[in-house]
DNA sequence: CGGCGTATTGAGATTCCTCAATTACGGTGG
DNA sequence: CCACCGTAATTGAGGAATCTCAATACGCCG
């Protein structure tokens, strides 16, 4: 009885993503539960996977937090994405053999890796299935595309209280953060990589927020009095992240 | 005769894409010839399709440039990707209903309407186009991460030679740029948006660009006299976009 | 020959950056 | 419980890239 525990909390992130998109039926649900998946553990500030790998397995973050990211040729690192439980950072590796991209943990991180052939097989045999994955796809661009206009015609101030809007909304989706506090253990130097600014402006405009009272930090743990002040302040819709399936406050 | 040529020709543009991913059999090609599509002649400076449609359809830009593009509650427009012939920028809505983007024409534009369930139906029948579309869309979202890259890391000169960099290799892939000229009918107030930068600072990068010798206009034509050198300048690495598959330059 | 959209120019203002300390804080060993 | 260490956060001052706001010039179309 154990295993199948532990197991069943293993593929949770991935079951109750795929299950928010559409139910699953029993079938498909047995499916999923029967994908090979190694388990591994990761430390903080890891590489998971590297640009210019050629990984013939995907991975699922099952908890801990990650970020993805590029480099420029002179070594300026640029975060397009942070990564919660449930997300597949790399799936894009199952079509596209050269990774165009690296992913790192922030956190400790318990990942689960599916090979892509066994990925292959439940998409032939469960179409509903490939067009959750694909879906899930679909929706990792749209949030590509509003990180595009928040880096590129937001001032630092809204652009931070932007991402924080998305990490809070995007945590709540999946239980982890009450309704308007969350822990975020993002380095001030991650959140300059992700807002494309330096990390004394990062400083800086936190402070003229919690100065503001838009929101107030203890440790790594953040609260915002005000929603729909932060929402307001960052510009925020979250239309783009497509959640309309779970019933998470937005 | 007439009425045949005339599809294959209105056809090509996705044919060629999808055959460039894998080679088509006869019977894939023929099930994408008959796809039901709606031509539409559209004028420049005008949305396709705008941010909260809920269309019932996709498009493909059959001839003509088009853009992707996003606003910010204050009304400034950022583009996220240019479309050329082949591409289905809005291929998104087939599995989200509520638009995230806007999409228009740069130029004069023929697009190509598909009906939603006449693509369902495609892909239910044919996995390997599904996993085509799929990898398209995947190969979209890598060019926004390295987008987010050009946008939130690099100064406007090394920006701009890259976005050029990027055009004209995407252009040499569908045969619509020689060598290492094209034609680019953008004006700078487009770039400047798609940059994230102002007008006026375009004008200026790209008046260092000519006096220096990197690229030479005239009207809308680009020639770049140093291939190697542009790349250079843009930080420019091909991989992103994942066109292995064809012989073009890079 | 106008007229209109686009490109160009200039000068002063801002945001954000760079560089270099300095301070605070979480965890560790004594 | 406290001293110590390393990482992360904070501060200050000067500089650079980019913006704003006009004003002017160009180029194509009717």
């Amino acid at each position: 009885m154990h295993a199948a525990f532990e197991k069943e909390f293993h593929y949770s992130p991935l079951i109750r993503k795929l299950d928010s998109i559409f139910p699953l039926s029993a079938d498909e649900r047995q499916a999923v539960l029967d994908l090979p998946m190694q388990i591994a553990a990761l430390k903080e500030d890891q590489d998971i996977v590297r640009e210019g790998d050629r990984p013939g397995r995907s991975f699922q973050i099952l908890s801990g937090l990650t970020c993805t990211y590029k480099m420029t040729g002179d070594g300026k690192r640029q975060i397009v994405a942070f990564g919660i439980p449930g997300d597949m950072p790399d799936i894009q590796s199952l079509h596209l053999k050269v990774l165009d991209l690296s992913v790192a943990t922030l956190t400790p991180c318990s990942v689960g890796f599916v090979p892509h052939d066994a990925l292959w097989d439940l998409c032939l045999r469960h179409p509903r299935l490939c067009a959750a994955f694909w879906r899930e796809s679909l929706v990792e661009a749209a949030a590509f595309r509003e990180w595009v206009l928040n880096v590129g015609r937001r001032e630092a101030y809204p652009r931070m209280a932007h991402i924080l809007c998305e990490l809070l909304v995007r945590l709540r989706a999946v239980g982890l953060a009450e309704d308007h506090v969350c822990d975020l253990p993002i380095t001030q130097a991650e959140f300059a990589d992700a807002l494309g600014i330096t990390t004394v402006h990062v400083n800086r405009v936190l402070q003229q927020m919690r100065r503001e009272g838009l929101i107030a930090t203890k440790g790594s743990r953040v609260a915002v009095p005000d929603w729909e002040w932060l929402k307001a302040e960052g510009d925020f819709d979250p239309t783009y992240l497509h959640l309309q399936h779970s019933g998470a406050v937005q």
